[in-house]
DNA sequence: TGCCTTTGTTTAATCGATTAAACAAATATG
DNA sequence: CATATTTGTTTAATCGATTAAACAAAGGCA
């Protein structure tokens, strides 16, 4: 790369000192300096082509301007659209974003971790893998600044956005069996992740207010290691039980679109024979030849809240703030039965 | 952030000189260094939890260690696989990756450019938008090691990775003929970009080199602005023809998605009455009813080559790689015409 | 005129790590 | 034993920007 222009060389250029320059390019002591020089330090700085060399300030400073964001899966969707707003919104607030990718993956977790703070961002926001809680603990006794994002722990006090799982999963199971589904079955994740336990709970709940006795058959905990045969295997099972399901919730939108290619394959008609509704948007959703009705997570307004969330964090140091949002249930044909 | 330890915490702590820390942390001048200080020295950079301070090595060394990632859009499924895959690649590498969506705007593009010259990137990997060959020019005369991937500009001799784009849809327009398409729409967007008109080049040579005749009317390039609403009037000007098309060929992921979406509310049944064939892989193509043959890049090489030539670029500054990959055809059911 | 402000600018320390060069002590060599 | 070499460690400058404090010159006021 060509050698660097430093202030010190505008400085020379000028016939100032640095100091001089430093005020006038920071809009500091603006007051006290004089209008031609600073004129001319910009002119200069213009020519040459200045460029601040943040590590340099940074050291001084102690402030990167840049924050972290870990997500479970970058390559989800889901996430890549999180990641591109809360980058916009870093950006309208000067601050860089540093992306990771966990992979679900908790020692790769550490050392995402252990990398953007070695690189000294001001804070993070994360979407944490399962198993990850000491992680976060560790994050808070260092007093890092930091937010998680649509997954969180109980028993520790952070910063964190995420919907009401419980509230939208039964929402999304009452609304089915108000259109005609009475035996449900639940494909989602064997994981300590809360929010996708919350949103089993929330199933439950809704199966039972509604009269209906649920059933260990109707669940189906899938592994991460090997989603789509268990999914697929799932599936059949559900639907090979003596009474088969006739609706599937899937919690996550990496499960749904797997279901989905695999009951493609199958002689079923959705919505009348299988009932399909799913937790988050993907392509599936109106790709299938019967839209699928899902729970729309508010995603927009997660990542900006999240961002603001560790932008005061870092600021203020503030008390930890716990947001809870509200999702929409988006209705399609998927859930709709003929009667 | 709690306070950092330093070097010269560790130095004080052992009763050395920060010099001595530096090289026993850094491996240097092993032979030199008595065997029993730098275990002292390990151990307590251990106990007080020692990170280095970016921050400061590279102020000193003028390397971050850092490289700086921008794609067209990350939240599209191709960058996001290629993000993540480069991450990885650098990470083996000791390199951090730094990210930044262009949202296909030239404008964004110059000031995320910026941003992460700004911050210091050791080189760059850009997915370019269209019209941003000034910008390319620039880097190159500024002398800023970078790659482009997947986009391209003739004129400029730069270090690039992609596919032949040309060969790619001849291959695949041929695939069609063969299998009984006779009239072939094509959709693309309306862009400057070369590997797009290349595209567009490879499926009029393969009409021209199969005897077939074609039409303005078969080739329809949409706009970013609107391309959903554009891409369904494409489809239905090209299927209400005095002679309708009966294949289409949609030259990006995005102009798929669209039109598979729509074309799944029309009363249609392909591949028999309206073949499909499509660049790049997405959910839409395992889960539309009949399975999209399409043009599979090789992502993992693409990036991995990319980020390999990029660092060989940042650290000997050797003349540039122009590197031509070839794309798979994976053929589906969406172009195989029962007669 | 003498002293006090205000205005405009410079000095110099600092952030934390790197590293060439200097240095001192121990050991080897003739 | 004197000198040369090796071994082990320190000194001090440096990267580029920030910023409190010092300073000088000009203007204001009695």
């Amino acid at each position: 790369m060509r050698k660097k222009v430093s202030l010190k060389d505008i400085a020379e250029r000028v016939g100032v000192s640095t100091a001089l320059v430093s005020y006038v390019l920071n809009n500091q002591k603006t007051n006290r300096i004089g209008k031609d020089v600073a004129q001319k330090i910009r002119d200069v700085a213009l020519e040459l082509n200045y460029r601040i060399n943040h590590i340099a300030r940074s050291l001084k400073t102690k402030k990167t301007h840049t924050i972290g964001l870990l997500v479970a899966d970058i390559s989800n969707s889901f996430y890549s659209t999180i990641a591109k707003i809360i980058e916009d919104e870093a950006e309208k607030n000067n601050y860089t974003v540093l992306f990771g990718s966990l992979d679900e993956n908790a020692e790769k977790s550490w050392k995402l971790i252990d990398a953007l703070l070695n690189h000294q961002v001001d804070g993070l926001i994360i979407a944490p893998a399962a198993d990850t809680a000491p992680q976060i603990a560790y994050l808070q006794e260092n007093e890092v600044p930091f937010v998680l994002i649509d997954r969180y722990f109980t028993d520790i006090d952070v910063n964190s956005v995420a919907i009401n799982n419980f509230k939208a999963s039964y929402s999304i199971v009452d609304h089915l069996i108000q259109n005609g589904s009475t035996r449900i079955g639940i494909v989602t994740f064997a994981t300590t992740l809360l929010n996708l336990q919350e949103r089993t709970r929330g199933y439950s709940a809704a199966l039972t207010s509604n009269g209906i006795t649920s059933t260990a058959s109707w669940i189906y905990k899938v592994t991460l290691a090997d989603t789509k045969q268990e999914v697929e295997a799932a599936i059949n099972a559900m639907l090979s039980l003596p009474e088969p399901v006739d609706a599937i919730l899937f919690t996550a939108n990496t499960l749904s679109t797997f279901g989905l290619k695999y009951i493609n394959t199958l002689p079923l008609k959705v919505p009348d024979d299988l009932a399909i509704a799913s937790f988050d948007e993907s392509d599936a959703s109106e790709l299938f030849y019967a839209p699928i009705t899902h729970i729309k997570q508010p995603l927009a307004k997660m990542a900006q809240h999240a961002t603001q969330i560790l932008l005061n964090s870092i600021n203020n140091k503030k008390e930890n703030v716990t947001e809870v949002l509200e999702a929409e249930l988006v209705v399609r044909k998927s859930s709709i039965k003929k009667k």
